[in-house]
DNA sequence: AGCCGAATGCAAAAGCTTCTCATTTGTTGC
DNA sequence: GCAACAAATGAGAAGCTTTTGCATTCGGCT
């Protein structure tokens, strides 16, 4: 049974095994009231000073890497070389980024997961995970049209 | 209407706007000679190495950067770090990659494509390319079941 | 309060890719 | 063919993002 959570708390943390220290709590929460739930570890680091708290970036790596592996957060490869972030709650979706201003957009479509499937299954592949990005110009003025 | 091409040759490099170098010329070589089509700079490296030509990485960086450009080559960004590249030969197509053994097996579904044109379109995108990579577990008994 | 292992911060290192610059190589016009 | 010149190459340094080592600090538990 899947269901979308709103809210991330120190319960999420302890129940990853982890102890629920101050870093850990505070990129938690930042990820959380992000508008634009995609942020890479360097933004997110920026984001803790502007907000007063100074944690190692290190740590901020580490603690990303930990919440990935626990399902809180879900890492992203877009182009650009840096990896992208964000609090994973619980429902798949993929991608649209326009490659003039940065936006991300999200999308989920079931005809596209089940061609997946059966293109895997066709060819003998157990399917872990899949990563689909659409990169365009978006609708604003300033990127409409090259 | 595109053609799928079988053979580059230093005709390709000249209409590219690039002089007939002997390292573009060897590195064009051996990617047309590729069973598996998909390598990084550093696996070409060491094949060019194998083959008794001494080109420098930096070299391979920047012919297959402009090869991109000149749309002789296609770059893809799995997991893992590292570039990957192939040999465009006109027929676009999506990947498979076996996260055990590292196999890419190549497809394309008509059915995905328009879908993903279609949720583009409807989000006011204007889209200029996408990426969609399967990961999961080959048929081979050495990967099959995690 | 005090203990102990886990977590953090910093700096160093690693991994991949790009850049700088002196030297070499294609190409073009005699 | 050959000189002339711009373009391309090689080697190493540098750039970026991410990871790691280690001394210090912190969180959970008695
Ligand atoms: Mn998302
Ligand atoms: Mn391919
Ligand atoms: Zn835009
Ligand atoms: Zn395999």
């Amino acid at each position: 049974m899947k269901v979308k959570k709103d809210m991330m708390s120190g319960e999420d943390i302890r129940n990853a095994g982890l102890k629920v220290t101050l870093p850990r709590v505070k990129i938690l929460g930042v990820l959380e009231q992000l508008e634009h739930g995609h942020v890479s570890a360097e933004d997110l680091y920026k984001l803790l000073l502007d907000a007063g708290e100074e944690i190692g970036l290190a740590t901020i790596y580490r603690v990303l890497t930990q919440f990935e592996s626990a399902g809180l957060v879900t890492r992203h490869h877009f182009e650009g070389g840096q990896s992208v972030f964000e609090l994973d709650r619980g429902d798949h979706h993929d991608h649209i980024v326009c490659i003039r201003c940065g936006k991300v957009e999200e999308f989920f479509d079931q005809t596209i997961e089940d061609r997946q499937q059966e293109i895997a299954t066709s060819k003998g592949f157990a399917v872990e995970a899949h990563a689909l990005t659409i990169y365009g110009y978006c609708k604003d003025p300033k990127c409409k049209g090259s």
